[in-house]
RNA sequence: GCCAGGAUGGCGGAAUCGGUAGACGCACCGCACUCAAAAUGCGGCGGGGAAACCCGUGCGGGUUCGAGUCCCGCUCCUGGUACCA
């Protein structure tokens, strides 16, 4: 490697010999080393869907950068991978091409490790698990084992979409305007046993630990909180006329108490089920409600409906009769099943109210007397209490507690903090997943297996034919015995949902081969991960649970601290141009790849029309959108390297935006990051021919302006590139102070001595600068160059804060906020000099001009504002 | 519906703590090299105007000496919404 540089950058032979090398070296193995500094870095494992798309790459590249980055700042970093190997696309190809879960999963594993390897990542692959094999779920079912004895396991009735037709459980993405994706049968939502985790009782410590991750993007933490959505407030019953079964209810508006004017139960609600009993068009509305899909989406955008149940409440306060109404938008499994609704100050009441004529009692007045428009809409915030009885006068935190003591006085009402946040419900019911570890025997009830008898294993190389459960058929599977009284007993036949392996493999790289325990000490060494990085569409569920999982982990004197995730960074999507044609017959539109569009340009570049190559007839321009399969606009990566190399591929992906925004795709755009590889390689050919290459002489260059200015820009490069790698990961920016940084040095004199030496310490700050995004090109760089050892473990170019001074400063002048000159003064000039300057400019004294100045701002360094008036 | 983001030239984006709007790249235009093309190099490039200048960061208001940035009210787009991962 060490053979003279080249005439011309040709990554296809360059890039798999510099692979090569590293392999050879095994340079990205680590161990724990007490002695030196560890710097953890993870992006989210995938799924193993079968080719790596541009999310990956993106993905990815970004954890890449940032492990080579802290590498080359000595730190001994951690930077495995893995696959996230449970999931229903698995069994969705076992349906559709009738190949088994396990060889198919294997399969594509086996290609995206190819592929990510392709791309120069410096994984640790030794560390690779999938979470499919025993080794990995073995000990995931030793922890739900765990939590069982522990109580942080129960189980309860849940509802879930049922297909009545292909009798199995629907995932809500695969239930489609009410019906099932398959069978397209009418889907039901159908009580049955699941397992649940406890999550809300870590709720408090989940919210609280919030606030103490400052790594992390405010927006995710806001989203937690909200999903997490503690609130205080009062629980309280209604009488039932003619009923002895007090119907509860939880509020975080005690105050408007005296404005409910009926209540609203769910469906699914006893007392909904009893008065259908009686009546006909109410028994068919609850059988409508029952066939609505059970996601929160679908269940809070539908059309508010109800029907009034002919039941009455008893109003506590002032014993008048409300009327129980059916709602279908009141959840079922959520708190009681039931609401008390208060049209005058709240939104939702207030809609329904509005369309089934019921009354609108204002309770609460504006603190400032105001009067308020209850035909335009509810009054929502807090206020005086009008019209409620003993308690009118009292506002909202004085009403909360009166209300509450009159409640607990009574006997009928507490004060109660509840969450949004509800129990995970963890089973599944499903094959391609990991065996929920319990039998059920007749005697004993629900068993968990023993410790000794994990893994349950899952039978692997069955068929799926997407109807029941592969693993309630398998009688021989599922018969067993009971592992306490040793009578006929059955498994368990659910398998977890697969976030519960998300959940923890970030601790499993740091011990992959522990056969004892899901981790072992090394854990302690490694965690918490320093920089985790993933799609921002995990922001709540994935990163969640992992944060429950933690707590649980450490509980169990596994691992140490809180949090598993230090910093994070949620990167945005990949998207792209879509081109369609709309048939004439009304049909289904045609979408094209990109790749097969050809684009027709005005003068000025703009895109005016769009046709296919290979008939040359116009298509339509549909928007940018998220890259997908239906839309046609995803862009292999795997023929984008075998175009122009991984290095370009990496570049353009942390060029073209910064990590957290979403990226659009450019096939130019890729071509541009091309040339620049191209320009430096070439940049660094002509440094080498044009004489030894040495390190500047400060003498020598102190006395020269050229020199020092380009010498200046290096160092203010290697400055602002650290900066915006380490603290603000805004790799965009970054690179485009490198390439700024190239174009200065090639305008430079390679003949003058002092001149070249500062190019040449240049091009060395360079090629380390960008060797974390384009490590191979950067590798042969520095080689060239006579860089010591591999640019891998380079050291990070240092700043010379000496080289930073500055005689002059350029002062911009405005005259009432705007621009009008711009001056030069000495970095030394005092205030007064830098306004004598600022005044002197012809440009400001125009403006001046019968003016007399009021007030002359100064920001030191950069802008001087001159107030004047007439 | 609810929660969280986003919107800046022809395009991707920059402006980091309220201080020169458009860095860097793409596209486009011009020039050089070439028989020619490609590649490469050099120059130009928000809109209007001869210029002085004026206008301009999704829309409507506001705060400030000064607003892309802060506040209030909207529009549209994106992510999540608990069984996609």
């Amino acid at each position: 490697m060490t053979a003279p540089l080249p005439e011309s950058y040709v990554p296809a032979e360059l890039e798999p010999a510099v692979q090569a090398a590293w392999q050879a070296a095994d340079l990205y193995r680590v161990t724990e080393d007490p002695t030196r500094e560890k710097y953890y870095c993870l992006a989210m494992f995938p799924y193993p869907s079968g080719r790596l798309h541009m999310g990956h790459v993106r993905n990815y590249t970004i954890a890449d950068v940032i492990a080579r980055y802290q590498r080359m700042q000595g730190r001994n970093v951690l930077h495995p991978m893995g696959w996230d190997a449970f999931g229903l696309p698995a069994e969705n190809a076992a349906i559709d091409n009738g190949v088994p879960p396990a060889e198919w999963t294997w399969a594509n594993i086996g290609h995206m490790r190819e592929q990510l390897q392709r791309l120069g990542f410096s994984y640790d692959w030794s560390r690779e698990f999938a979470t499919c094999q025993p080794g990995y779920y073995h000990w995931e079912q030793a922890l739900f084992v765990r939590l069982f004895r522990q109580g942080v396991v129960y189980r309860r009735d849940a509802v879930v979409n049922w297909d009545p037709v292909d009798h199995t459980v629907l995932a809500n993405e695969q239930v489609i305007d009410g019906r099932g994706w398959r069978s397209g049968a009418l889907i039901e939502r159908r009580e049955i046993p699941q397992w649940f985790l406890r999550i809300t009782q870590y709720a408090d410590e989940l919210l609280a630990e919030l606030d103490r991750l400052e790594g992390w993007p405010a927006a995710v933490r806001a989203m937690q909180r909200n999903w997490i959505g503690r609130s205080e407030g009062l629980e309280f019953s209604f009488a039932v006329e003619g009923s002895s079964e007090p119907l509860t209810v939880y509020t975080t508006r005690p105050d408007t108490l005296y404005g409910v004017t009926y209540v609203a139960v769910a469906a699914e609600h006893p007392l909904a089920r009893a008065a259908a009993l009686q009546d006909p068009s109410l028994a068919a509305f609850v059988e409508e409600c029952l066939h609505q899909s059970v996601s929160e989406t679908v269940v809070e955008t539908l059309e508010k409906r109800g029907l009034p149940t002919g039941r009455y409440v008893i109003h506590p306060m002032t014993g008048e009769r409300l009327p129980v109404w059916v709602a279908n938008f009141v959840l079922a499994g959520y708190g009681s099943g039931a609401v008390m609704s208060v049209p005058a100050h709240d939104e939702r009441d207030w809609a329904f109210a509005r369309s089934y004529g019921l009354p609108i009692k204002q309770v609460i007045a504006p603190v400032d007397g105001s009067p308020i428009d209850l035909t335009a809409g509810a009054f929502t915030e807090h206020g005086i209490l009008i019209d409620s009885g003993v308690h009118t006068g009292l506002d909202y935190s004085q009403a909360f507690s009166a209300l509450a003591a009159h409640f607990e006085a009574k006997g009928t009402g507490r004060r109660r903090v509840n969450y949004r946040l509800r129990d995970w419900g963890v089973s599944r019911q499903r094959y391609w997943g990991c065996p929920i570890p319990i039998i059920h025997c007749p005697v004993c009830g629900a068993v968990p297996v023993p410790e000794e008898d994990l893994p349950v294993l899952l039978p692997e190389n069955l068929t799926v034919d997407g109807a029941g459960s592969p693993l309630a058929r398998l009688e021989g599977w599922r018969s067993t015995s009971c592992p306490a009284c040793g009578g006929p007993a059955e498994r368990e036949t659910d398998t977890f949902d697969t976030f519960m392996e998300s959940s923890w493999y970030y601790a499993r790289f740091c011990s992959p081969d522990c056969d004892t325990d899901m981790v072992d000490a090394r854990a302690r060494y490694w965690l918490p991960v320093d920089q985790y990085v993933g799609g921002i569409e995990h922001a709540i569920l994935h990163l969640l649970y992992s944060r429950f999982f933690h707590k649980l982990l450490r509980d169990c004197g596994l691992v140490d601290g809180a949090e598993p995730f230090a910093q994070l960074l949620t990167q945005g999507m990949v998207v792209a141009e879509t081109y369609f044609r709309e048939p004439a017959d009304g049909g289904r539109r045609s979408w094209y790849n990109p790749d097969e569009i050809g684009v027709v340009r005005d003068a000025k570049g703009r895109v005016v029309q769009a046709t296919l190559n290979t008939d040359g007839r116009p298509v339509e321009i549909g928007g940018i959108e998220k890259m997908s399969k239906s839309k046609r606009n995803g862009v292999d990566p795997q023929s984008l390297v075998e175009a122009w190399g991984a290095d370009t591929v990496r570049l353009y992906t942390m060029f073209a935006a910064p990590p957290d925004q979403s990226l659009e795709w450019s096939s130019s755009g890729v071509e541009g990051g091309h040339r620049y590889l191209k320009r430096l390689w070439r940049q660094i050919v002509a440094l080498l021919a044009a004489g030894p290459v040495g390190l500047p002489d400060p003498a020598l260059v102190a006395g020269h302006a050229e020199a020092r200015d380009l010498r200046r820009q290096v160092h203010e490069t290697i400055a602002k590139v650290t900066d915006d790698y380490a603290r603000r990961h805004t790799f965009n920016t970054a690179i485009a102070a490198i390439m700024e940084l190239s174009n200065a040095l090639a305008r430079a004199d390679l003949d003058d001595p002092a001149a070249r030496a500062v190019a040449a310490e240049g091009y060395l700050a360079i090629v380390r600068l960008i060797a974390p995004v384009t490590p191979h090109v950067s590798e042969r760089l520095w080689q060239a160059l006579g860089g010591a050892g591999s640019v891998v473990d380079a050291p990070w170019p240092e700043v010379d804060s000496a080289a930073l001074t500055r005689a002059t400063v350029e002062l911009v002048v405005q005259v009432n906020g705007k621009r009008r000159g711009q001056v030069s003064v000495p970095a030394e000039a005092d205030r007064d000099a830098q306004e004598a300057a600022a005044m002197a400019d012809p440009g400001v004294r125009r403006h001046l001009e019968g003016l007399s100045v009021r007030k002359v701002i100064l920001v030191p360094g950069r802008l001087i504002n001159i107030v004047a008036a007439g």
